[in-house]
Order: C-alpha cells, then sequence, then structure tokens
DNA sequence: GTAAAGCGGGG
DNA sequence: GTGTACGCTTTAC
C-alpha cells in the first residue's frame, strides 16, 4: 500500500513510501504552453535568456480542451483538439518561472512579436507529486483489496508549560508526550507518557531532562506508520520544531523522514515524510456537523464519552505538585486521540484509493478537491487537457454569481401522526447522469440549438462528459459492492475459520462504499465551487432546476394518490394520509399504499432515478422549514435543526424542552406538555434561594446549578465594547483575583433586579436570589414555545393558566 | 441593511 | 511548495 510520497530535492527524486519499502522514482516536471516551438525559442532568446536553462525539453502534443466559456455560442464546440507545446524542465520549482511566458506582460510585448501569439499555459499549478500520481495512476498499486493493511498507528499529544499568555516555545518548556496504542497482533492497548519529572503512573517513563524527552519521543513515533494527533499540524508538531531547535537538538525522525512544515491556507500543515501524520481536527471539521469541534466535543458526538475535565490553568499547579491527575489527562487525550483515528481511518484510506492521492493530502482535502483530483485523474487518461483555475477577477465573479437551489416546502406545522418518509436515491448524481450534464456536453453545436431546452441550455445526446462518465463508473462499481454485501450477509453465517477473514472484508467493502457514495454527492457541489478548474454555475443551475421540477412533481402525484405532503426538502418527502380520502390512515395502510405510490412513480422516472421509502414514523412535529423532529417504531428520535446542545443555555432550558419534546412524540399528549412547561414555571417562581452546591431543602425542586449560562471568552476582556452579561461576570472575577484568558468558559447567573441583565450577572457561587423572570421569560420558554406555538398553544396560554385567582387580581 | 473582520483547534 | 482555506458569526459602518 502507497503510504506516503515526497520529492527530494537534493536526488532530484520521487520518493515513494510503501508499507514494506522505499521506492525511488526519475520523473520531470512540465506545463503546457499555447504556442509552438518556434515562438517560444524566439521569444526566449530575445526577450527571456535566462528562461532557457530551465527547459529540458520542448514537444509538440496534441490534447483535448474542453470551452468552459461562451457557453450561449450554440456555434462554440465545447471540446476541441490542439496542438500544444510541453515543455519539460528538471526540478519543479523552475515551472512558476516558466510561467512567465505567460504572465510578464507577455501579450503586450507579443502586440507586435513577429512569428506568432504566446497563448495561455496549463497544469502549471499541480504540486510535482500529485502530478507523478495523476500521471502514474494506472501504474500504482495503491491498495490490497484482500485486507485491511496492517499500519501501526499510534497518537500522540503534548502537555506544555502554559500560565495566563499563548505558550512560547523560546520560553515554555514541554512537560510531557504522551501515546497511545493498540497492537492488534497481541490485542494489547499500549499507553505511554513521556516525562522528566517523578510521577506516581504505572504508564510514565522518567527521562533526565526536556532534551531527553524530545529525543524520546522523536525516536518513538518514527517507530509507526500513521501518526494520530488532534491539531497536531498547527500545534504539537510546529511546536517541537521550534523547542528543539530553541535547546539546539536536532529534529530526527529517521534520515528520510523529515518533519516539515508548509502552508495550507492560513494554518500550517505538518509533515514527516514517509510516516502519515493524520490530524484528526480538520477531518472532524469536515467530516461532522457540530457546533463546537474541540477534542471533547468530538469524543462526545462519536462515542458519547465525557471527558476528564482538567482546565488548562491547572496544568502548572499538577506538574508542580507532581500529581499524576496530569499524567491521567494527557493520556486520556491522546487515548480519544486515537479511537477518533481508528474512527475516520479507514474511510480516508478508501478516499485515498479512489481518488489516487496520497493519505496525508487527502486527509487535509475538502470532497471538492477530492472531487478535483479525481476529475485530473480521469482528465490525464483521456488526453484531456485539465482547465486552470480562475485567477484573477475570476474567482470573485464567481462568487457573485448565485442560482436557485433545492425546494424546501413550507410544513404543515404541527402534530401528525402515521407518517411515511420517502426520498430519491442520490438525486443530484442520477439527474447528472440521466441528463449527461457536463462542461464538455452543454449547449454543444453537435447537437444543435434543441427543442427539448432547460433553463435555455442543452447537453449533447452522442458522448457522454466528463462528469458523467466518472459518476456512472463510480455509482456502478457501488452498486457492484452493494450487491457482494448483500451476498456476503445472507450467505456469511457459518463461524468457520475464515469468519473474520470475511468480517474484515465486508467492512472494508462497506467502508469503500460509503466512500464511492460522498464521492458521488460531491459533484454538483463540485460544479458549483468558485475555485474549481471544471466550474459551471450553468451546469449547477440546471441540476437544482430539475431536482425542483421531480420533487414538485413527486409531492402533486402523492396528493393525487390519497397523501397529504406534510414537508418537503431538495430530494425527500414526509406524507400520510389524507383523511378526506382514505378510510383508514393507521399504519398498514400507509404502508401498504406507499409501496403502491412507489412503484407506479418508479415506472415512470428515467432509468437511473428512483424514488425509495426511507422510514415509517410513529408521530412527527414539525415546526419551520428545516426544523422537525420524528419519532419512529423503536421510540428512536430524530430531531432536526432544534438542538439546544450549546453550552449558552442554562441546564433548565435545555431539560425543559427535552422534556416536552418528548412527552409530544411518545404521549401525543399536549396537555401534558402543557403541565411540564406550567410545572417548570411555578418551580421556577418557588426557587430555592441557596447557594449553589448547598442543599436547596424542603420542596425546592429546582437545583440551581441547572440555571449557570456558559459563555466563551473570544478576545481579552479589555477589548470587549459592549456589556454583555459572561463579560461583567468576567470582570468581577479578574476583580476578586481569578485569571482568566482568552478561551476560558465564563459561568453566571442572573439574580433579581431592575438594572440591565449584564449588571445582574453573578458569579454563580456568590448567588442566592436567582431572577425567576428572567428565567422563565428568556431562557426556559424561547426553546419549548418554538414547539409550542407549532401545535397552536401560546405563550399567554403557558403563562396565565398559571396565575392563582387572587384579590389582587379580581379587583 | 451590507461589508468587513474575526475566528476555529491546541496548551 | 508547479497550491495560499473556508464558512460561518460578530462587529463596524
Amino acid at each position: 500500500m502507497l503510504l506516503d510520497i515526497d520529492y527530494n530535492s537534493k536526488e532530484n527524486r520521487i520518493y515513494i513510501y510503501t508499507t514494506k519499502k522505499i521506492i525511488k522514482k526519475d520523473f520531470k516536471p512540465y506545463l503546457y504552453i499555447d504556442a509552438d516551438k518556434n515562438t517560444i525559442n524566439k521569444f526566449i532568446d530575445e526577450e527571456e535568456p535566462q528562461l532557457k536553462e530551465y527547459i529540458t525539453a520542448i514537444e509538440r502534443v496534441k490534447k483535448i480542451i474542453i470551452n468552459l466559456n461562451d457557453i450561449e455560442n450554440p456555434y462554440k464546440n465545447r471540446t476541441v483538439e490542439k496542438t500544444l507545446s510541453k515543455i519539460t524542465t528538471d526540478h519543479p520549482k523552475d515551472i512558476p518561472k516558466l510561467r512567465k511566458l505567460q504572465k510578464i506582460k507577455a501579450n503586450q510585448r507579443l502586440a507586435n512579436f513577429p512569428n506568432g501569439k504566446i497563448g495561455t499555459t496549463y497544469e502549471h499549478d499541480i504540486p510535482f507529486t500529485k502530478r507523478y500520481l495523476i500521471d502514474n495512476n494506472k501504474n500504482i498499486d495503491l491498495l490490497n483489496y484482500n485486507n485491511i493493511p496492517d499500519l501501526k498507528a499510534v497518537s500522540f499529544d503534548m502537555e506544555v508549560h502554559f500560565k495566563d499568555r499563548e505558550p512560547e516555545p523560546e520560553k515554555d518548556a514541554i512537560l510531557m508526550t504522551s501515546f497511545y496504542s493498540h497492537d492488534k497482533k497481541i490485542n494489547k492497548k499500549i499507553k505511554k507518557v513521556i516525562t522528566y519529572k517523578p510521577f506516581e503512573h504505572e504508564s510514565v517513563e522518567i527521562v533526565k531532562d526536556e532534551k531527553e524527552l524530545i529525543k524520546k519521543t522523536m525516536e518513538l513515533l518514527k517507530q509507526y506508520n500513521i501518526i494520530y494527533t488532534y491539531n497536531g499540524d498547527n500545534f504539537d508538531f510546529p511546536y517541537l520544531k521550534r523547542r528543539a531547535e530553541h535547546l539546539k537538538i536536532p529534529l530526527n525522525f529517521g534520515e528520510n523522514h523529515k518533519l516539515k512544515l508548509s502552508k495550507g491556507g492560513m494554518n500550517l500543515k505538518s509533515a514527516i515524510s514517509g510516516i502519515v501524520h493524520i490530524d484528526l481536527y480538520p477531518i472532524a471539521r469536515r467530516t461532522l456537523n457540530l457546533t463546537k469541534y474541540k477534542l471533547e466535543d468530538v469524543s462526545k458526538e462519536l462515542f458519547n464519552i465525557e471527558k476528564l475535565e482538567v482546565g488548562h490553568h491547572n496544568i502548572v499547579p499538577l506538574w508542580n505538585n507532581n500529581n499524576p491527575k496530569l499524567v491521567e489527562y494527557s493520556l486520556q487525550d491522546a487515548e480519544y486521540t486515537y479511537k477518533i483515528g481508528e474512527y475516520f481511518l479507514p474511510l480516508e484510506i478508501m478516499f485515498s484509493n479512489i481518488v489516487g492521492q496520497c493519505l496525508f493530502d487527502i486527509s487535509r482535502m475538502s470532497s471538492s478537491n477530492m472531487v478535483e483530483y479525481l476529475l485530473l485523474k480521469h482528465s490525464f487518461n483521456k488526453n484531456y487537457l485539465a482547465p486552470n483555475r480562475p485567477y484573477g477577477n475570476e474567482y470573485q465573479n464567481r462568487l457573485k454569481e448565485g442560482y436557485e437551489g433545492g425546494y424546501v416546502k413550507e410544513p404543515i406545522k404541527g402534530m401528525h401522526d402515521n407518517i411515511v418518509s420517502m426520498d430519491f436515491r442520490a438525486l443530484y448524481p442520477s439527474i447528472i447522469i440521466s441528463y449527461n450534464i457536463s462542461p464538455d456536453t452543454i449547449n454543444c453545436p453537435c447537437c444543435g440549438d434543441t427543442n427539448d431546452k432547460i433553463l435555455g441550455y442543452w447537453f449533447c445526446k452522442k458522448k457522454i462528459g466528463i462528469i458523467p462518465e466518472i459518476l456512472k463508473d463510480l455509482i456502478e462499481r457501488r452498486k457492484n459492492i452493494k450487491d457482494v454485501l448483500k451476498n456476503k450477509n445472507t450467505t456469511e453465517n457459518n463461524k468457520d475459520d475464515n469468519n473474520k477473514n470475511n468480517n474484515e472484508n465486508y467492512k472494508l467493502l462497506n467502508y469503500e462504499q460509503q466512500s464511492i457514495k460522498i464521492l458521488a454527492n460531491s459533484f454538483y457541489g463540485y460544479m458549483a465551487y468558485p475555485r474549481a478548474r471544471w466550474y459551471s454555475k450553468e451546469c449547477a443551475e440546471v441540476i437544482t432546476h430539475l431536482g425542483r421540477a421531480y420533487i414538485r412533481k413527486t409531492i402533486e402525484e402523492a396528493e393525487n394518490n390519497g397523501f397529504n405532503v406534510i414537508y418537503a426538502d431538495t430530494d425527500g418527502l414526509y406524507a400520510i394520509l389524507d383523511e378526506n380520502k382514505n378510510k383508514n390512515t393507521n399504519k398498514e395502510n400507509i404502508l401498504n399504499k406507499t409501496i403502491k405510490f412507489l412503484n407506479e412513480i418508479n415506472r415512470e422516472l428515467p432509468e437511473k432515478m428512483e424514488l425509495e421509502f426511507e422510514g415509517y414514523y410513529k408521530r412527527g412535529i414539525f415546526i419551520t422549514k428545516k426544523r422537525y423532529a420524528l419519532i419512529d417504531e423503536n421510540n428512536k428520535i430524530i430531531v432536526k435543526g432544534l438542538e439546544f446542545v450549546r453550552r449558552d443555555w442554562s441546564n433548565i432550558a435545555k431539560k425543559t424542552q427535552k422534556k416536552v419534546l418528548n412527552t409530544l412524540l411518545k404521549e401525543g399528549d399536549v396537555e401534558t406538555a402543557k403541565q411540564i412547561i406550567k410545572d417548570t414555571i411555578n418551580d421556577l417562581k418557588n426557587l430555592p434561594q441557596s447557594k449553589i452546591g448547598e442543599s436547596p431543602g424542603g420542596d425546592k425542586k429546582i437545583n440551581p446549578k441547572d440555571l449557570i449560562i456558559y459563555k466563551q471568552l473570544t478576545k481579552d476582556i479589555s477589548e470587549y465594547s459592549t456589556a454583555t452579561p459572561h463579560i461583567a461576570v468576567a470582570k468581577k472575577m479578574r476583580d476578586r483575583g481569578d485569571r482568566l484568558k482568552i478561551g476560558d468558559v465564563i459561568g453566571f447567573v442572573i439574580v433579581n433586579g431592575s438594572s440591565p441583565i449584564s449588571e445582574r450577572a453573578t458569579i454563580p457561587e456568590q448567588a442566592t436570589n436567582y431572577d425567576a423572570n428572567y428565567y422563565i421569560d428568556n431562557q426556559v420558554l424561547p426553546p419549548v414555545l418554538r414547539i409550542m406555538e407549532a401545535i397552536g398553544i401560546t405563550k399567554d396560554e403557558l403563562k396565565n393558566n398559571n396565575k392563582q385567582i387572587t384579590l389582587d387580581n379580581f379587583f
């Protein structure tokens, strides 16, 4: 299996690292230019003679060019064969110099250049090692399909001396490094912490000093194929490097394994050649959809495990006291990092295999970039010339181009029972294939200005486009895998020796089909992505237009068949049976009708498109577009767009909303839900006036702890211009001597009074007279009201019923 | 209202 | 490294 690929500039060679050995290859960089040999030579002689030394060869080659502009012009060929010059150089760094041919005001000078034109350069910005993989994609065995590659993986985490400011490698020492690994051969978990102070902990290895710690760390890491970190790109590795420089010790992972920091956007990427450093933070960011992506948030999301909390400011005190809790904390981070790594690795390996780029790059690529490299690979195999990335104003112009997206139906608000959901299997990919939508098939002259235009465009009927062709391959490959999986599922009930291998193989195939699905679904987004080489707003526009037409037509047909469509979004819908048209709207009836309806509609749909049964739900509450909740037959609750998992809501608000939603979905009883809210309001009015941590006593039902609201300091306190509650409290904490820094989470409660909220925000453990009305109106009610209002309950109903009739009210 | 600026993860 | 993010939220105008 290909682990990594690197360019050794001293030897001027490509290094390919596999699990077993290093292979060295000679490969030369090149670019294409739209000019003939004589013109290039003459131009260089007369204008830029120094460029001559970089060129090792110029040859004439035929390539197929896709015209991305002038779409409206029905006479413009979308693809043309063209003869270009391929200029080869010795070193990759020569390529940018040669790009000058086009750049250096060439056009002005060439206005009166005698022998011809120097046109555009192409493929001048493809990184060298990626270029190698594109050009040799047919020869490289990226992955052995028969087993999961035997990779040795370790996670790595580092603690540094850290007090009230950003740690600086020139001042603040590395305290310890931790490692976690799982040796699958002997099924043993390996935990290790290296440090230079005595800690009473079984996993600790004590070394002489910090220099030894760094040396030992490098030695340990270089024994592995894969290193997982969490934000190691921008913290652990850069810090390790600068600290080693400061201590004047060489950072050495082995002769062919250098640590290289490179810029990726505004951030860094940390790579050790030959060893795959996988930073899980960028993967978590693009794979999961969370509000926060701290290590604890991601662990919670994936494994539902809570982290042992050691505030960062406690690191130094624990260190000073030789407290083993610090070791435990550091190990825990390493362990969670490892778990997240194992969770994501198989998919990343599959992407690497399908896209044909190395794991390090893949793990830092967006799905649009993966699509682009997949296209570059196919483009090379088909002798196409890759279109250039946008430059100049082009990117800005593309950004401004808007178009209509998917169709979202305004939901029929409220509670519904016996709901089915149906959705189109891979709607956008199917549309792309069915209509042959591609930048090289749009408005082709060969099919002429036909009658069946879509938004004024037509697509070639004679030749398949590059994007539909790749998509078709991917989808067929996925279908084959799914067939194999289905087969395995039914035949694999015997417990023979092969079972484990088969099981591993099953998992691998399953990861492969998942990754193909993700890639296939990214092609539409790719064509709409302003930095894409094969960008086509027109194609993207046609795809959503057709998507809207299909979902609208499906809604209409469903309504004609006795359904009531309560909600629809882009490629799927939720429906119940219409009471007026059906005798019985129970589960059995709706499921039968759904099967019948799906059969009918799929007969009418184009071959590649299919509406599928997605699920049956006992009950659902629909609030607004993108906001709804459902419960299935196993009492599993699915919530969309309604989550209040954020820390800037008090526990009492989150708890009440959850209770209300559960009651409504499980029991369908509005009165009980109303009562929960009323009870909470009453309990709040009867709040204990005790400090947090003290026993509230008596009939007090609310723990003051549940009233705390948390907000983060995102900059220094002095930089805030507005007086928000958490800043006011932060100032009070500072005044009493707390050291606060950016990133600290401030907890506060609101107490009684008539002054602004920010003045009534109080440090939780100092408060007793909590402001019940604030919690009722600003914390508990808003989230539950969003739900209750959808079923026709007003705020007044929830609040006023609560009032007892007293003489005061009466008069 | 829109445009510009800020921010993320790590310690 | 033949590449210079990105997609939101907050603040400023």
